[in-house]
DNA sequence: TTATATTATGAGACTCATTCTCATTAGTAA
DNA sequence: TTACTAATGAGAATGAGTCTCATAATATAA
Protein backbone atom coordinates (compact mmCIF):
# COMPACT_ATOMS: atom_id res chain seq x y z
CA UNK A 1 0.00 0.00 0.00
CA UNK A 2 1.40 3.32 -0.91
CA UNK A 3 1.95 5.67 1.25
CA UNK A 4 -0.83 8.33 -0.08
CA UNK A 5 -3.53 5.13 0.58
CA UNK A 6 -2.00 4.95 3.62
CA UNK A 7 -3.39 7.97 4.91
CA UNK A 8 -6.57 8.22 2.76
CA UNK A 9 -7.34 5.24 4.54
CA UNK A 10 -6.85 6.62 8.01
CA UNK A 11 -8.57 9.93 6.89
CA UNK A 12 -11.41 8.00 5.59
CA UNK A 13 -12.21 6.02 8.70
CA UNK A 14 -12.04 9.70 10.37
CA UNK A 15 -14.67 11.22 8.27
CA UNK A 16 -11.88 13.57 6.84
CA UNK A 17 -10.55 15.24 3.59
CA UNK A 18 -7.75 13.87 1.34
CA UNK A 19 -5.63 17.13 1.25
CA UNK A 20 -2.04 18.43 -0.06
CA UNK A 21 -1.23 19.58 3.55
CA UNK A 22 -2.04 16.03 5.04
CA UNK A 23 -0.40 14.61 2.19
CA UNK A 24 2.53 16.84 2.56
CA UNK A 25 3.00 16.33 6.67
CA UNK A 26 2.82 12.52 6.40
CA UNK A 27 5.30 12.24 3.56
CA UNK A 28 7.67 13.93 6.08
CA UNK A 29 6.78 11.57 8.67
CA UNK A 30 6.56 8.80 7.14
CA UNK A 31 10.12 9.22 5.04
CA UNK A 32 11.95 9.68 8.01
CA UNK A 33 13.23 7.28 11.59
CA UNK A 34 14.32 10.31 13.24
CA UNK A 35 12.66 11.46 16.48
CA UNK A 36 11.81 15.28 15.72
CA UNK A 37 9.42 17.97 17.30
CA UNK A 38 6.64 20.11 15.15
CA UNK A 39 8.83 22.68 14.00
CA UNK A 40 11.18 20.37 12.92
CA UNK A 41 8.53 19.12 10.67
CA UNK A 42 7.36 22.61 9.82
CA UNK A 43 10.31 23.46 9.02
CA UNK A 44 11.62 20.59 6.87
CA UNK A 45 8.24 21.30 4.72
CA UNK A 46 8.95 25.13 4.40
CA UNK A 47 12.54 24.69 3.42
CA UNK A 48 11.20 22.10 0.62
CA UNK A 49 9.04 25.15 -0.62
CA UNK A 50 5.75 23.66 0.36
CA UNK A 51 4.05 26.30 3.24
CA UNK A 52 1.81 24.47 5.44
CA UNK A 53 0.83 26.47 8.68
CA UNK A 54 2.19 25.73 11.86
CA UNK A 55 -1.17 25.09 13.20
CA UNK A 56 -2.36 22.50 10.37
CA UNK A 57 1.06 20.58 11.58
CA UNK A 58 -0.49 20.30 15.03
CA UNK A 59 -3.81 19.14 13.42
CA UNK A 60 -2.55 16.86 10.99
CA UNK A 61 -0.20 15.19 13.61
CA UNK A 62 -2.51 14.55 15.67
CA UNK A 63 -4.97 12.55 13.11
CA UNK A 64 -1.79 10.38 12.26
CA UNK A 65 -0.96 9.66 15.93
CA UNK A 66 -4.64 8.97 16.86
CA UNK A 67 -4.35 6.37 13.70
CA UNK A 68 -1.20 4.49 14.50
CA UNK A 69 0.72 5.92 11.40
CA UNK A 70 2.78 8.16 14.04
CA UNK A 71 4.07 8.00 17.43
CA UNK A 72 4.40 11.17 19.91
CA UNK A 73 6.83 11.02 22.68
CA UNK A 74 7.03 12.77 25.62
CA UNK A 75 10.41 13.21 26.65
CA UNK A 76 9.85 15.84 29.09
CA UNK A 77 11.75 18.62 28.10
CA UNK A 78 8.25 20.70 26.94
CA UNK A 79 8.30 19.47 23.19
CA UNK A 80 6.65 16.53 21.94
CA UNK A 81 8.83 14.42 19.30
CA UNK A 82 7.27 12.82 16.70
CA UNK A 83 8.14 9.27 15.27
CA UNK A 84 6.60 7.38 11.67
CA UNK A 85 5.73 4.30 13.27
CA UNK A 86 4.90 2.36 10.15
CA UNK A 87 6.73 -0.98 9.81
CA UNK A 88 8.34 -1.05 13.57
CA UNK A 89 7.57 -3.13 16.12
CA UNK A 90 7.03 -1.75 19.64
CA UNK A 91 9.94 -0.27 21.87
CA UNK A 92 10.41 2.32 23.94
CA UNK A 93 13.53 4.91 24.68
CA UNK A 94 16.67 5.71 25.89
CA UNK A 95 17.65 9.27 25.99
CA UNK A 96 21.33 10.74 26.53
CA UNK A 97 20.88 12.97 29.23
CA UNK A 98 23.85 14.80 28.27
CA UNK A 99 23.68 14.84 24.10
CA UNK A 100 20.19 13.95 23.45
CA UNK A 101 20.75 11.01 21.60
CA UNK A 102 17.55 8.61 21.32
CA UNK A 103 18.15 4.85 21.06
CA UNK A 104 15.17 2.23 21.12
CA UNK A 105 14.96 -0.73 23.23
CA UNK A 106 12.06 -3.78 23.31
CA UNK A 107 12.16 -6.29 25.91
CA UNK A 108 9.74 -9.14 26.62
CA UNK A 109 10.27 -9.39 29.99
CA UNK A 110 9.37 -6.14 30.82
CA UNK A 111 6.46 -6.48 28.46
CA UNK A 112 4.94 -8.89 30.42
CA UNK A 113 5.67 -7.91 33.94
CA UNK A 114 3.59 -4.65 33.27
CA UNK A 115 0.97 -6.89 31.92
CA UNK A 116 1.01 -8.72 35.14
CA UNK A 117 1.17 -5.73 37.64
CA UNK A 118 -1.70 -3.76 36.00
CA UNK A 119 -3.89 -7.05 36.37
CA UNK A 120 -2.65 -7.37 39.98
CA UNK A 121 -4.60 -4.44 40.49
CA UNK A 122 -7.73 -5.38 38.54
CA UNK A 123 -6.43 -2.82 35.63
CA UNK A 124 -6.52 -2.81 32.48
CA UNK A 125 -3.49 -1.54 30.31
CA UNK A 126 -3.83 1.30 27.62
CA UNK A 127 -0.40 2.07 26.87
CA UNK A 128 2.70 2.64 28.80
CA UNK A 129 6.06 5.02 28.67
CA UNK A 130 9.32 3.60 29.86
CA UNK A 131 12.18 6.09 29.26
CA UNK A 132 15.62 5.33 30.43
CA UNK A 133 17.76 8.18 30.78
CA UNK A 134 21.27 7.38 30.16
CA UNK A 135 24.81 8.81 29.59
CA UNK A 136 25.68 7.14 26.45
CA UNK A 137 28.97 5.73 25.41
CA UNK A 138 30.14 8.77 23.73
CA UNK A 139 29.41 11.76 26.30
CA UNK A 140 30.57 8.87 29.25
CA UNK A 141 33.84 8.83 27.83
CA UNK A 142 35.03 12.56 27.87
CA UNK B 1 14.96 14.49 62.06
CA UNK B 2 12.34 17.14 62.21
CA UNK B 3 11.01 18.33 58.98
CA UNK B 4 12.48 22.23 59.64
CA UNK B 5 15.97 20.22 60.19
CA UNK B 6 15.79 18.06 56.54
CA UNK B 7 15.20 21.43 54.87
CA UNK B 8 17.85 23.29 56.74
CA UNK B 9 20.05 20.85 56.32
CA UNK B 10 18.99 20.96 52.39
CA UNK B 11 19.85 24.31 52.34
CA UNK B 12 22.95 24.70 54.26
CA UNK B 13 24.44 22.11 51.36
CA UNK B 14 22.92 24.35 48.78
CA UNK B 15 24.15 27.51 50.16
CA UNK B 16 20.25 29.00 50.40
CA UNK B 17 19.05 30.97 53.27
CA UNK B 18 15.92 29.51 55.64
CA UNK B 19 13.14 31.24 55.11
CA UNK B 20 9.65 31.03 56.15
CA UNK B 21 8.45 30.20 52.38
CA UNK B 22 10.85 27.31 52.20
CA UNK B 23 9.40 26.06 55.38
CA UNK B 24 5.31 26.40 54.61
CA UNK B 25 6.06 24.64 51.07
CA UNK B 26 8.00 22.14 52.81
CA UNK B 27 5.67 21.18 55.07
CA UNK B 28 2.69 21.25 52.67
CA UNK B 29 4.73 18.71 50.22
CA UNK B 30 5.92 16.46 53.27
CA UNK B 31 2.58 16.15 55.19
CA UNK B 32 0.76 14.30 52.04
CA UNK B 33 1.30 11.75 50.23
CA UNK B 34 -1.10 13.05 47.13
CA UNK B 35 0.30 13.82 43.52
CA UNK B 36 -0.12 17.92 43.25
CA UNK B 37 0.57 20.07 40.96
CA UNK B 38 2.57 23.35 41.57
CA UNK B 39 -1.12 25.28 41.49
CA UNK B 40 -2.26 22.75 44.31
CA UNK B 41 0.38 23.61 46.50
CA UNK B 42 -0.07 27.17 45.96
CA UNK B 43 -3.78 27.38 46.50
CA UNK B 44 -3.43 25.24 49.49
CA UNK B 45 -1.01 27.72 51.38
CA UNK B 46 -2.99 30.45 49.98
CA UNK B 47 -6.01 29.11 51.62
CA UNK B 48 -4.70 28.29 55.12
CA UNK B 49 -3.59 31.88 54.83
CA UNK B 50 0.57 31.70 53.75
CA UNK B 51 0.05 33.82 51.04
CA UNK B 52 3.44 32.27 48.95
CA UNK B 53 3.82 33.56 45.79
CA UNK B 54 3.84 31.01 42.89
CA UNK B 55 7.05 32.00 41.89
CA UNK B 56 8.71 30.93 45.47
CA UNK B 57 6.62 27.49 44.90
CA UNK B 58 8.56 26.90 41.71
CA UNK B 59 11.33 27.99 43.12
CA UNK B 60 11.50 26.39 46.32
CA UNK B 61 10.16 22.62 44.42
CA UNK B 62 12.97 22.81 42.27
CA UNK B 63 15.43 23.22 45.36
CA UNK B 64 13.49 20.03 47.20
CA UNK B 65 13.56 18.40 44.00
CA UNK B 66 17.12 18.63 43.49
CA UNK B 67 17.44 17.63 47.09
CA UNK B 68 15.46 14.35 46.83
CA UNK B 69 13.27 15.90 49.23
CA UNK B 70 10.29 15.66 46.36
CA UNK B 71 9.86 13.46 43.37
CA UNK B 72 8.47 15.45 40.39
CA UNK B 73 6.19 13.48 38.15
CA UNK B 74 5.48 14.36 34.70
CA UNK B 75 2.71 12.48 33.37
CA UNK B 76 2.12 14.06 29.66
CA UNK B 77 -0.48 16.54 30.02
CA UNK B 78 2.08 19.39 30.61
CA UNK B 79 1.85 20.30 33.90
CA UNK B 80 4.34 18.47 36.69
CA UNK B 81 3.13 16.90 39.72
CA UNK B 82 4.96 16.61 42.90
CA UNK B 83 5.31 13.91 45.87
CA UNK B 84 7.03 14.03 48.87
CA UNK B 85 10.13 11.45 48.66
CA UNK B 86 10.66 11.13 52.36
CA UNK B 87 10.39 7.55 53.83
CA UNK B 88 9.41 6.34 50.52
CA UNK B 89 10.78 3.38 48.75
CA UNK B 90 11.74 4.09 44.96
CA UNK B 91 8.31 3.17 42.44
CA UNK B 92 6.66 3.71 39.14
CA UNK B 93 3.44 4.73 38.47
CA UNK B 94 -0.07 3.79 36.98
CA UNK B 95 -2.50 5.96 36.09
CA UNK B 96 -5.70 5.64 35.04
CA UNK B 97 -6.93 7.77 31.54
CA UNK B 98 -10.26 7.67 32.78
CA UNK B 99 -10.74 9.60 36.52
CA UNK B 100 -6.79 10.40 36.86
CA UNK B 101 -6.01 8.13 39.93
CA UNK B 102 -2.51 7.60 40.24
CA UNK B 103 -1.22 4.07 41.95
CA UNK B 104 2.22 3.22 42.98
CA UNK B 105 3.93 0.20 41.50
CA UNK B 106 7.58 -1.67 42.09
CA UNK B 107 9.37 -4.75 40.18
CA UNK B 108 12.44 -5.77 40.74
CA UNK B 109 12.42 -7.82 37.96
CA UNK B 110 11.64 -4.53 35.60
CA UNK B 111 14.23 -2.62 37.85
CA UNK B 112 17.05 -5.17 37.04
CA UNK B 113 16.25 -5.84 33.06
CA UNK B 114 16.30 -1.66 32.58
CA UNK B 115 20.09 -2.06 34.02
CA UNK B 116 20.67 -5.34 32.05
CA UNK B 117 19.51 -3.21 28.93
CA UNK B 118 21.60 -0.21 29.42
CA UNK B 119 24.48 -2.10 30.18
CA UNK B 120 24.00 -4.51 26.76
CA UNK B 121 24.29 -0.66 25.25
CA UNK B 122 27.56 0.07 26.78
CA UNK B 123 25.62 3.30 28.61
CA UNK B 124 25.09 4.52 32.28
CA UNK B 125 21.60 4.72 33.54
CA UNK B 126 20.90 8.07 35.25
CA UNK B 127 17.00 7.85 35.96
CA UNK B 128 13.83 6.28 34.59
CA UNK B 129 10.29 7.52 33.87
CA UNK B 130 7.63 3.84 33.51
CA UNK B 131 4.31 5.22 33.52
CA UNK B 132 1.67 2.38 32.78
CA UNK B 133 -1.60 4.05 31.84
CA UNK B 134 -4.68 2.26 32.93
CA UNK B 135 -8.46 2.40 33.20
CA UNK B 136 -8.83 1.16 36.91
CA UNK B 137 -11.65 -1.47 38.30
CA UNK B 138 -13.77 1.51 39.12
CA UNK B 139 -13.69 3.06 35.69
CA UNK B 140 -13.59 0.06 34.05
CA UNK B 141 -16.79 -1.33 35.79
CA UNK B 142 -19.06 1.35 34.03
C1' DT C 1 22.14 43.95 69.46
C1' DT C 2 22.74 46.61 65.43
C1' DA C 3 24.59 47.53 61.05
C1' DT C 4 25.89 45.57 56.62
C1' DA C 5 25.87 42.68 52.88
C1' DT C 6 23.57 39.62 50.42
C1' DT C 7 19.91 36.64 49.18
C1' DA C 8 14.84 35.76 48.83
C1' DT C 9 10.45 37.23 47.71
C1' DG C 10 6.39 39.04 45.13
C1' DA C 11 4.05 40.97 41.28
C1' DG C 12 3.63 40.76 37.06
C1' DA C 13 5.98 40.64 32.52
C1' DC C 14 7.64 37.19 29.58
C1' DT C 15 8.49 32.68 27.06
C1' DC C 16 7.37 29.01 24.27
C1' DA C 17 4.81 24.99 22.76
C1' DT C 18 0.45 24.25 21.56
C1' DT C 19 -4.48 25.38 20.74
C1' DC C 20 -8.08 28.28 19.23
C1' DT C 21 -10.65 31.64 16.20
C1' DC C 22 -12.56 32.96 12.21
C1' DA C 23 -12.41 34.64 7.56
C1' DT C 24 -10.99 32.50 3.34
C1' DT C 25 -10.00 28.46 0.44
C1' DA C 26 -10.62 23.99 -1.27
C1' DG C 27 -12.44 19.06 -1.32
C1' DT C 28 -16.51 16.36 -2.48
C1' DA C 29 -21.11 14.51 -3.39
C1' DA C 30 -24.81 15.11 -6.43
C1' DT D 1 -20.75 23.11 -11.70
C1' DT D 2 -22.93 23.92 -7.83
C1' DA D 3 -23.41 23.92 -3.14
C1' DC D 4 -22.23 22.34 1.06
C1' DT D 5 -18.92 21.64 4.37
C1' DA D 6 -14.57 20.88 6.13
C1' DA D 7 -9.69 22.48 6.06
C1' DT D 8 -6.41 26.01 6.13
C1' DG D 9 -3.63 30.09 7.53
C1' DA D 10 -2.51 34.01 10.27
C1' DG D 11 -2.19 35.41 14.28
C1' DA D 12 -4.47 35.80 18.86
C1' DA D 13 -5.01 33.17 23.00
C1' DT D 14 -3.65 29.89 26.49
C1' DG D 15 -1.21 28.09 30.29
C1' DA D 16 2.65 26.14 32.80
C1' DG D 17 6.68 27.69 34.09
C1' DT D 18 10.59 31.30 34.23
C1' DC D 19 12.54 35.78 34.66
C1' DT D 20 13.11 40.67 36.29
C1' DC D 21 13.82 43.95 39.55
C1' DA D 22 12.40 46.75 43.41
C1' DT D 23 11.60 45.67 48.18
C1' DA D 24 11.90 42.71 52.27
C1' DA D 25 14.17 39.37 55.06
C1' DT D 26 18.16 36.66 56.62
C1' DA D 27 22.85 35.88 58.01
C1' DT D 28 27.15 37.68 59.53
C1' DA D 29 30.29 40.79 61.70
C1' DA D 30 31.14 44.11 64.99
Amino acid sequence: MSSSDILKKALKKEGLRYTHQRQAIWDELSASDEHRDAEEIYLALYNSGLKVSRATVYRTIDVLVKNNLVRKLDLGDGRARYENKMDTAHHDHLICVQCGKIEEFMDNVIENRQEVIVEDFGYRLIRHIHQLFVICDECGSK
